[in-house]
DNA sequence: GTCTATAGGTGGATAGAC
DNA sequence: GTCTATCCACCTATAGAC
């Protein structure tokens, strides 16, 4: 268990000033897209500076997807928490994804999913843990919504699940060509309107 | 109008020979991912042969997504030539993408998305315009099945049309992943399912 | 912990012989 | 059109002073 979480109300520690710039250098320019150079450069240090707290970029870039998987999991507590029914959990869900958008960048796994095939080995690990998270918490709040009536779909929940997750990524990338977060927004937002049980869809109309 | 279709039954042109070469190295590696030296090796040739044909890296970029545009959009033509109905329609265009898929490649324009921020401005408009002809042509084809009641879905044509083509993208970006191409398809077979007009799904149960 | 300096490699690109 | 040779910028990474 590694303590890496920023002290509340402290001033954020090196190593997590140096994990910000990077993860805004990757989620917009890929990870083979930035440099030490780059994130030197905004932090006002030296590229030897960097290499002190991560020797290579392969440890850099793990502790990206580390730290990025573990934000993203406690977000998704606090959902849990705090969201009622399976429907507000779904909203507040896309919401995380749509904070990203607005912020000009790619979701950081998205990206390295597409860098796929250049990333070291232990990168490509740790991304797979990232969507295997959001399938499972997705899954389980997509079956519970069914349960309860609330929502209805097709398919098994862990195979709807993986569909969203597809849909917000790809909404996300296809989004970034045309610079429009709303874009990005109404096709979600029709994604999730799709799950909702009042939909009797008759053939050759549409409805809102 | 330029002449850059392959010659049927005759030897590819050295500079059809480069595209190949540079379309596959950049649907898995990136464009930013691989060099004029991967590139020539794969030939057999030196990087500055490669210079001849294509000066700039942004030359052979641009050639690669018109290429690219072009030779999808013939695909679609052939499809709108040839099938029959928009069930039909839908299941030739999934089937482009998995033939992808099945070469172990991400859709290049989908690549060239996540790279959007470094690619250079000419390749930039190259690529929305593979984005806007691919929604263009679904739009027209839900449009289309709903009219004639083969297919049901809310919202615009167009919009459900975008929705589709991110579907797939993100499908495709996460599959990569896990190098597993049933995950692509059984994902987009679901997704085709759901625009049919047989779905009136109950709440709370599930149905194929 | 941060710096200067530098190594060692690779990137895109060009000149000029053939 | 393809080659050899080379340039220069940039990359990751390290050594060693402070």
């Amino acid at each position: 268990m590694k303590k890496e979480g920023r002290p509340p109300a402290l001033q954020p520690t090196v190593k997590q000033r140096i994990l910000d710039v990077a993860e805004q250098c990757a989620q917009t320019r890929g990870f083979s897209g930035f440099s030490y150079a780059d994130v030197a450069e905004k932090l006002l240090c030296t590229k030897a500076s960097l290499h002190y707290h991560f020797p290579s970029k392969t440890d850099l870039g793990r502790a990206l997807i580390e730290r990025y998987r573990h934000v993203f999991g406690q977000a998704l507590e606090t959902i849990d928490r705090q969201a009622h029914g399976a429907r507000e959990k779904l909203q507040s869900y896309v919401g995380l994804y749509d904070s990203v958008m607005r912020n000009d960048r790619m979701c950081l796994c998205g990206m390295l999913a597409a860098e796929y095939d250049t990333l070291p080995a232990p990168m490509q690990a740790e991304l797979r843990l990232f969507f295997d998270a959001n399938e499972a918490w997705l899954a389980a709040a997509l079956e519970d919504g069914r349960r309860v009536g609330e929502l209805a779909f097709r398919g098994s929940a862990k195979q709807r699940a993986r569909i969203l997750v597809g849909a917000l990524e790809g909404a996300m990338l296809v989004a970034r060509a045309y610079r429009d977060g709303r874009r990005f927004l109404s096709a979600v937002k029709q994604v999730l309107a799709d799950l909702d049980v009042e939909r009797a869809v008759e053939p050759g109309r549409q409805s809102a």
